[in-house]
DNA sequence: TGTTACTTTGTAATCATTACAAAAATGAAA
DNA sequence: TTTCATTTTTGTAATGATTACAAAGTAACA
């Protein structure tokens, strides 16, 4: 993924004006680069920034994904989560441990049908199954 | 996707007892094909069954994707759809008219890096986009 | 300062989903 | 058929994530 120096200096490319709580949020995503769903990120921030809200939480995250700087992502039904990486690649969730894991792939050579003269915007990828570390 | 003849047979064989409103709920996946969410499935068989309830729909559309014969479909974070087909397939949804379709790829040459040794269940793909019909 | 726009908060509303207990239906044995 | 146990279905209440919204706070800038 992209290499960010300057938090602020990257939002304000993105047309987001670099409030402390933006660039709070927005560092979580990148530095820890988990996957964390809404409540990850407040119970992280929490100690940080003791007022925050989760409906600011939810704003700025609707606010990024808007931008094009942060992507979701849905592999369960109950739990939404974020990943600041938006280059394409993709997730793999064990289904024992519940972590994922981003992995590369070539999106050039799918060997797609049936949607041909689609235009394409967004390819997303996940599998599901036991990570190395469950299997042993 | 496999063709089925007979519903009731269909779900024995998946040790599934074959309730009427299975049958009706399982009739309704695998014929109309349009991945539909609980609110479809429920509104279209309100008039077969009137008494049916939401509840139903769902216990039994759980159950169904526990025992593998209907697999969830979460691409949107706020609408769970489901679908009869449990086949290798990509989802392609237009951010225009919201409409899904089906379309096939070839899931033995993705070029997966990074998950070395990890065990696979399933794959999952979907394409964000505009569809033929809103291009134009 | 004063004014205006933007950001954040906190509560209430909404909506999908689940829990659970009661009612209904089913199926097998008598 | 009648009885009894089991399974299925229903309907309401509870939960939990997300959104709406108005009030409070903050920043920008003449």
């Amino acid at each position: 993924m992209i290499e960010i120096k300057n938090m602020a200096e990257y939002l304000n490319a993105n047309n987001i004006r670099p409030s402390v709580h933006r660039i709070k949020i927005f560092e979580y995503l990148y530095t820890k680069r988990n996957h964390p769903t809404v409540e990850n990120i407040h119970k992280g921030l929490i100690n940080v920034i003791p007022a925050l809200s989760k409906t600011t939480v939810y704003n700025t995250l609707k606010q990024f994904v808007e931008k094009g700087i942060v992507q979701i992502i849905n592999i369960e039904d109950n739990e939404t989560r974020y990943d600041a990486d938006t280059s394409t690649h993709g997730h793999f969730k064990c289904v024992k441990c519940g972590m994922l894991h981003d992995f590369s792939f070539d999106n050039t050579n799918l060997g797609i049908k049936d949607i041909e003269n689609f235009d394409i915007h967004q390819t997303h990828l996940y599998i599901k199954g036991i990570c190395k570390k469950c299997k042993n």
